[in-house]
DNA sequence: TAGATTGTTAATCGATTAACAATC
DNA sequence: TAGATTGTTAATCGATTAACAATC
């Protein structure tokens, strides 16, 4: 399963067709969907729709369309959440533990449930041993060690700036392949770890530029 | 105060160098930064935020670079954040609490401050009244008034998927011109208004993708 | 078969990078 | 002045869109 050289751009639409797929076969109204349809749904033109799913094979048929169903399952296989992925989290303040939460219930909705947190660590010592949502708080220092055993290939982190770079190199020494980062800033990490940021600050700025001055 | 036309990846890049400059001014070691530098720091080809910098005017100084205290004012000018905005927060689950407070953290230690939470909105009468960082919790009846009556031009989404579509026509009746969307949904509104979302499962499920398969 | 839609190639569009004259 | 770096133009790169032969 290794299609390297795909570009970020379509990968990053894929999840997006799959949601749809989700949605229509929930719904259940249709077992056929265009990449015309498809693609209005996810908000991408057709031709666009065609081309992503192209790099990964041949899954629609002329004339009709793509099967809902089976193109589900292979953007599943492809995305590989076929499979459970064990996360940790790495700071347990408020914006962590309604991660936690958010995430838990959401996957947990699903079907598939393909992410599991299955640590939450945290600097504070007041905060240890504390339970949210069924996991419980560990120290930092074990960080490492807990992601090399529990064999954990994916990380978030929601701790203050100055600690993620930290936290960072030690989620990377115990073997994390993905971070999905919540702290405003850039993380250095090598070349086979991916990072994906989510940076708050940066989108209600960007988001200021287009008001019209008052 | 209208450059129309910038393209939003360069408006995308324009809260980083403002970043990176906050923070070289913070240290404080050098009056003056370089094209080189600047980008070195934010992550960005030299030549690229010369030619960002190009679209708003002539900020730098030829064999010198740029003054790092003028760029700094300009890019919060041109960002607006030269001036406090209004911001309501509609969904006062464990994340949008968590927002609040992240934010509000985050922009009283900055020395601007520009954004300003000044409404809480959720639909659960039980949480009504409720205090969270001094922001009260009010009804969602009263969204679309408050919204208009204090001028309010910001929202922060954080309610479910299946709520925030309707959050949003609200908000547009309002005047809100600018939105930063939570909940795991494209939402649909007029061409004036402009979204910004993070969508924590798309980024996971994207990043998912990435590991190399156990 | 006739109509529709895929998979794919070529054309277009936009964004980044390289290069350099202008000039501090 | 000599060295450095800007602002800008031209070249490159990559991503999206248009078009259409293949075919269900």
């Amino acid at each position: 399963m290794r299609w390297n050289k795909i570009s970020d751009a379509v990968v990053r639409r894929l999840p997006l067709y799959l949601r749809v797929l989700d949605e229509v076969a929930r719904v259940g109204e249709t077992q056929m969907i265009s990449s015309q349809e498809l693609g209005e749904k996810a908000g991408v033109g057709s031709a666009l729709v065609r081309k992503d799913l192209a790099w990964f094979g041949e899954f629609g048929k002329q004339g009709v369309g793509y099967e809902v169903e089976f193109l589900r399952t292979e953007l599943k296989r492809i995305l590989n959440l076929d499979k459970v992925h064990k996360v940790v989290l790495v700071g347990a303040g408020s914006l962590g533990i309604a991660l936690a939460r958010y995430n838990i219930r959401r996957f947990e909705s699903d079907d598939s449930f393909s992410l599991k947190i299955i640590g939450l660590f945290d600097q504070d010592p007041t905060k240890l041993g504390r339970i949210y949502e069924g996991i419980e708080v560990r120290p930092l220092a074990e960080l490492e060690s807990f992601v090399r055993e529990n064999n954990v290939k994916m990380a978030i982190i929601t701790v203050p700036a100055d600690a993620a770079q930290d936290v960072a190199m030690q989620l990377v020494k115990g073997g994390i392949e993905a971070i999905l980062n919540f702290a405003p800033i850039k993380l250095n990490v090598p070349e086979h770890v991916r990072v994906a940021s989510t940076d708050l600050t940066l989108e209600l700025q960007r988001l200021a530029y287009y008001l019209s001055g008052e």
